[in-house]
DNA sequence: CTATGATGTGAATTGTGAATCACAATTCTT
DNA sequence: AAGAATTGTGATTCACAATTCACATCATAG
């Protein structure tokens, strides 16, 4: 049967969804418009009504993407009462959201995004060193608020932030979720309070 | 002009090789019969007198790959006196070797391996987990000997350990080579120090 | 209720890359 | 140097995925 008729609008939602959930499942080789369009409930030759081409389609997933990704850095910053507290509640929120959707990681990661249009490696790099200045921009007020030491370097202390995000997502993936994730965020975060943390 | 003859063993190194290579340079995405032989010197049928499949091709990178790692670890463990240094050893080797070939950070957290033989997953997972058994031996071996906190937890501290080195390589790589790589070796040890280190 | 634009469909086209094969050129053995 | 084995080559096949297109169908403005 045909399937139900629905606005671009919400057909493009569902189609950079599905593409997400793919790359989730089958990583970005195994992204495919006839497995997105299965996903969706459509044809394949009808996700050209709503985007132009697959690469079209990629960078959508890189908009939503950019678009979390920002979310949780704002997010953190209107609960947490100071820079510490922020950085904690950003990795959770990290880690939380890579439960929910680890092709993130996944994606931003990966080499194979780097294919076809040149300027996109330079536009993930843009959005990645984004996210890195905002956490830097935490620090750097820890150490201000004497919450953080002074011989911390901000922007390396922000790369092992990633670190405690990124090799996260990677074993939880590769080891088919037996990695335990609440164990890690449960000790990894004392860790990192002791590298950066005042006394 | 046709490529002059040689070993079945060396052109499989050849291959691998430049494998390796190919991918360094355009991702797992890029790695194509056509573009290794290029490479190596050879017409992409000649390839399947050294190896039966592309797949074949694949599994010898991941031997190569898997035998640098766990040689890096055991060089670590001849030269260093204790378990701290024998970290800080592995570290700069890890980093050094990112220099000669980053593609191995790629190949093992990219997610494009996995498509095909579902037991390649499988065999990446097992090896990393080696490799992080033998960090945390280290680290429990610094907990005994006084070097490394108690409170330590040695699976977390492994993981924060790749998590200097996974996010240096992947900035490195997607800034174009920007990102300052031997900045990020003198800052970073120290504050790994910091989260792990008695006093 | 009907015309019209938007959306969906299946078939056909095209491009790409892996793999095969018959044949050619070379190296090696003796 | 002749013959066997190994390695290299170009043409070709095959599968698969992106894209296009003519046509069908739905949703809705009027």
């Amino acid at each position: 049967m045909p399937a139900r008729k629905t606005d671009t609008e919400q057909r493009q939602d569902q189609i950079v969804q599905a593409a997400l959930d793919l790359i989730n499942d089958s990583g970005i080789t195994g992204l495919s418009i006839a497995g997105i369009a299965q996903r969706v409930g459509i044809v394949p030759s009808a996700l050209y009504r709503h985007f132009s081409s697959k690469d079209a389609v990629l960078d959508a997933v890189l908009n939503l993407i950019e678009t979390r990704l920002l979310a949780n850095v704002s997010y953190a910053g209107k609960l947490a009462s100071g820079p510490l507290e922020q950085l904690r509640l950003l990795f959770r929120r990290h880690i939380a959201m890579l439960n929910e959707n680890q092709a993130i990681p996944h994606v931003v990661f990966s080499d194979a995004v780097y294919t076809g249009d040149p300027g996109r490696k330079a536009r993930i790099a843009r959005t990645i060193a984004t996210y890195l200045k905002e956490v830097e921009a935490i620090i750097a007020r820890g150490k201000e608020d004497g919450s953080i030491r002074m011989d911390v370097v901000p922007a390396t202390a922000a790369v092992m932030f990633l670190g405690m995000i990124m090799p996260a997502a990677v074993l939880w993936n590769i080891s088919e979720k037996k990695f335990d994730i609440a164990f890690h965020v449960k000790t990894a975060w004392p860790m990192f309070e002791h590298a950066v943390a005042v006394k």
